[in-house]
DNA sequence: TGCACGATGAAC
DNA sequence: TTCATCGTGCAC
């Protein structure tokens, strides 16, 4: 597996999100390796995207989305669950991409479909906000032989309340994998 | 300083 | 359809 640069990041983010799909998120912990492959995403495109955090401006929370490509934005969401982000496109532009569903491929124990589940599975807390998706202990790698897959574009999760941007077809799932939070 | 509200998940 | 639970953003 080989781990993705930081040009793979640095890009149009509803191209990130959809070339995502298939690529394997490693968490190492306690010398323990979890690995994900990641089957659901959703693309929120920056301030102007009335779905995205980064809609609010510059705050303490979002500032992880203002910054470089690369990095994991993760917030805790309803009190109880964390999700995971990763950063795209130039310094500024403050948009990202949501991992939303994983299928288990190595010591995952817990449920990963559905954005709160998978960080839960994958031991993914506020303490990875800004954390550096080049490291060595939490990173996206991609096969060197890497099966094409089916892509099923969809109206995102939970995003009611941004008006027209609510049904733009930014969600992106593997057809048929049964990891999928909501088919 | 107070308060309404979530990029969710589970139960009913 | 309702509810748990708390950090964030914004009104006062």
């Amino acid at each position: 597996m080989k781990k993705l640069p930081r040009e793979f990041y640095d890009r149009d983010t509803t191209s990130v999100a959809k070339e995502l799909l298939g690529k394997f998120l490693v968490h190492r912990i306690n010398g323990q390796e979890r690995i994900g492959k990641i089957v659901e995403t959703e693309a929120y495109l920056g301030p102007h995207d009335l779905a995205a955090h980064s809609a609010k401006g510059l705050t303490a929370r979002t500032k992880v989305m203002f910054g470089a490509p690369g990095h994991a934005y993760v917030y805790l969401i309803y009190g109880m669950y964390y999700c995971v982000n990763v950063v795209t496109e130039k310094e500024g532009h403050a948009s990202a991409v949501l991992l939303r569903a994983l299928e288990p491929v190595k010591n995952i124990e817990l449920r990963t479909s559905g954005p709160g589940l998978l960080c839960n599975a994958m031991d993914i807390t506020k303490k990875l906000n800004g954390h550096d998706l080049l490291s060595d202990d939490f990173y996206i790698a991609e096969e060197a032989t890497a099966a094409r897959v089916r892509i099923i574009k969809r109206a995102r999760i939970g995003v009611h309340y941004a008006k027209h941007w609510a049904k733009r077809l930014l969600r992106f799932y593997i057809k048929d994998n049964k990891y999928v939070s909501r088919p």
